[in-house]
DNA sequence: TATAGTTTTAAACGAACGTTTGAACAAAAT
DNA sequence: ATTTTGTTCAAACGTTCGTTTAAAACTATA
């Protein structure tokens, strides 16, 4: 017996347990989800989850980067793409490409019905278990739109760009959350009307002039 | 026996219950923390956390309530004192009467310390859980101060200012849980400086002029 | 000092947890 | 046909969970 197994070009079960998965932890959280309710949900055995992801948390990293993956791909070549032109861009554009891939990330239907909240849930456990999901992989790219912005407002400190992508990271976390404004009943369309919302708060707050 | 504890004028036990609590549920979150971890933090028996506070759910109520009503309560004095005055509020100003208080709430020396991180944390948790921590109370102050926004900003339809106070309340948690921007070490004075650049994000955010 | 009420304690309750085991099964390779 | 390999299965492992019990210890009033 080895010791995980390998995905073969179709492997129903493993699937099965990444979707059940991904909507419990979805709605439960990862410490509120055990791994009877996701074999249950997935109509597999219970020892099933441990042979294909080794562990609980083998499993969480699995249903994460399956989603986040193509969204931080996108990202990458959407970055590309502008410098690529060999133009300024403008922070309008910037941050566009960094967060128009949550709407368009691949041809998965329910990309957005399940990424947002996924994101979002996950991000709200602690850093014991968020800080090995993100390890790597996102602080690079976030260090290169970093560096973006700061080329298109060079006038602006670096500490304050920090903080404002730290809040363009916070506004999107919480559009992800909760993607209908507090009390309001979510709509079909709530998630990309909120997310232009959310391009324009943000560019505004980028691009802000000190007052008189 | 009666079914909970009288507050007696002081009870060391059951402060020091919700302390340790507080650390715990800061440090781990809610499910992953057990009570028994919270007694043993706290040097009392197991069963005094629910003499004391009934259910553990019960116990986070108290150990949230406790930090968050003197700063609600700071909020609607703030608010208050401002709409005395009878003229017309700037954004600034309602913006400021809303997050200061987290810097000023009261006199505990550790507030800055543990609330940002606990109401940081507990966010993060299940809906199942924050729902009836937030019913009523900030729901209603919500509401009072979107109201002072749509009067400062007349011309701004009512939706783009829910979003708006969306992504308010998404900078403030991001920058609870995180009180330095990704990549950097939280120094002293790290939460007073990200929450003035928070307040000059949200506040150029909120008046945004669309573009030509 | 008796007595009533409150708080703390050790111990246990049943239930649920993540993980492991070894046998049964399927399918391909020899 | 037989071995090998990958997968599924029922059952159990030991541990930890939130909560409850009933007696002991404490506090204060009478």
């Amino acid at each position: 017996m080895s010791d995980l197994a390998i995905a073969t070009a179709e492997n129903p079960t493993r699937e099965r347990i990444m979707d059940a998965a991904e909507d419990l932890f979805i709605e439960k959280g990862y410490s509120a989800t055990s791994m009877r309710a996701i074999a249950s949900a997935a109509g597999v055995n219970l020892a099933a989850t441990n042979y294909h992801f080794g562990s609980k948390f083998g499993l969480l990293t699995a249903v994460f980067h399956r989603r986040v993956k193509p969204i931080d791909e996108a990202r990458m070549a959407a970055l590309d793409r502008l410098e690529a032109s060999g133009e300024v861009l403008t922070v309008r554009q910037i941050i566009t490409a960094f967060l128009s891939p949550i709407l368009h990330g691949d041809n998965d239907p329910d990309l957005l019905l399940k990424l947002p909240r996924l994101i979002g849930r996950i991000m709200g456990e602690p850093e014991t278990l968020t800080k090995p999901l993100l390890e790597g992989e996102f602080s690079q790219l976030a260090g290169r739109y970093q560096q973006a912005i700061s080329r298109a407002l060079p006038q602006v400190p670096m500490e304050q760009l920090h903080w404002r992508f730290h809040f363009l990271i916070g506004g999107m976390i919480q559009l992800m959350r909760m993607p209908a404004p507090l009390g309001h009943e979510p709509a079909p369309d709530s998630l990309q009307r909120g997310m232009q919302a959310l391009m324009d708060f943000v560019v505004a707050g980028m691009t802000q002039e000190v007052e008189a």
